[in-house]
Order: C-alpha cells, then structure tokens, then sequence
DNA sequence: ACGATGACGTTAT
DNA sequence: TATAACGCCATCG
C-alpha cells in the first residue's frame, strides 16, 4: 500500500521541503505549487504533496497546512482519514470551510517565508 | 534499468 | 463553475 517502508534519510530536496512547511504560521495555508515555486521547483507541486505524504500525522511538520491550489483538502483514500484529521486541524486553527469544503485562500494563504503576518519585513533574515 | 503511480497545477471544453 | 486531459518529476515494484 504505498507505505513509507523506511525513511532515515530522505533527499535534500524533501528536507527543504519540510523546513518551509515548517515556517507556516498557524491560522494560515499554503498550496503545494506556493511551496514548489518557493522552493525553485515551479512544476513539482506533485512531489510537494509526496513528500509530505511520506510525514507521519504525529511528525513535527505542521502538514495539515498545506492544501492544493483549489483551497480545498486533497481527499485519497490512501489516507484512511487522514485527510479529515487536516480539516479537522485547520478548523482547530480558526480556518473556516465554505459550502464546498473550500477554505477562502485569499484570506488564508500564506504570504511566504519572507513576509510575515505580523511585519512585512522583507529579508531580514539574520 | 523500465514502467506505472501520485496529498498537484494549468488549460481546454 | 465543474469536469476532463496533459504535463512534471521523484519514488516504488
């Protein structure tokens, strides 16, 4: 079934994955194709998504704040419910679903790494 | 090494 | 606005 198996090491490119995924602040989404073209990788939403599929639900990674371009959770049945749990968390976050399972990203999209919610302080990093 | 799959995105109908 | 088909690239068997 598409189990994870063993993953001691995955590649530097699911790495960075993880850590701007990480840098999403809570009350607030990212697409996959947001974190693909932040990463340089404008065309591989699809390994966004994979990547984040291999995180475990426990893992430290806030993986629920990622939703597709649509604004709406991707259901699979791989998940087993999983995809519930993701609603679930955002709805914990102060995120509202409209009548189609969609959330309003224009409310909710995460600006990116470099503007943040509180001070739109571009690169001022260290 | 090869073929098939997939937590997506975009464009066309 | 919803549905369908194609494209992209890493991972799996």
């Amino acid at each position: 079934m598409r189990r994870p198996a063993q993953v001691p090491s995955p590649s530097p490119r699911y790495a960075q994955i993880y850590a701007l995924v990480c840098q999403i602040p809570p009350g607030q989404v990212a697409t996959y194709g947001q974190i693909a073209q932040l990463l340089g990788l404008p065309s591989q939403a699809r390994q966004v998504g994979y990547a984040l599929f291999r995180v475990a639900p426990d893992s430290e990674i806030p993986w629920h704040r990622v939703v597709n371009a649509q604004g709406e959770i991707s259901y699979a049945p791989q998940r087993q419910g999983n995809d519930e749990l993701q609603r679930w968390r955002l709805e914990s976050e102060g995120i509202i679903f409209d009548g189609a399972d969609r959330i309003n990203l224009k409310k909710y999209r995460w600006p990116g790494p470099l503007a943040p919610e509180k001070s739109p302080r571009a690169q001022s990093k260290a």
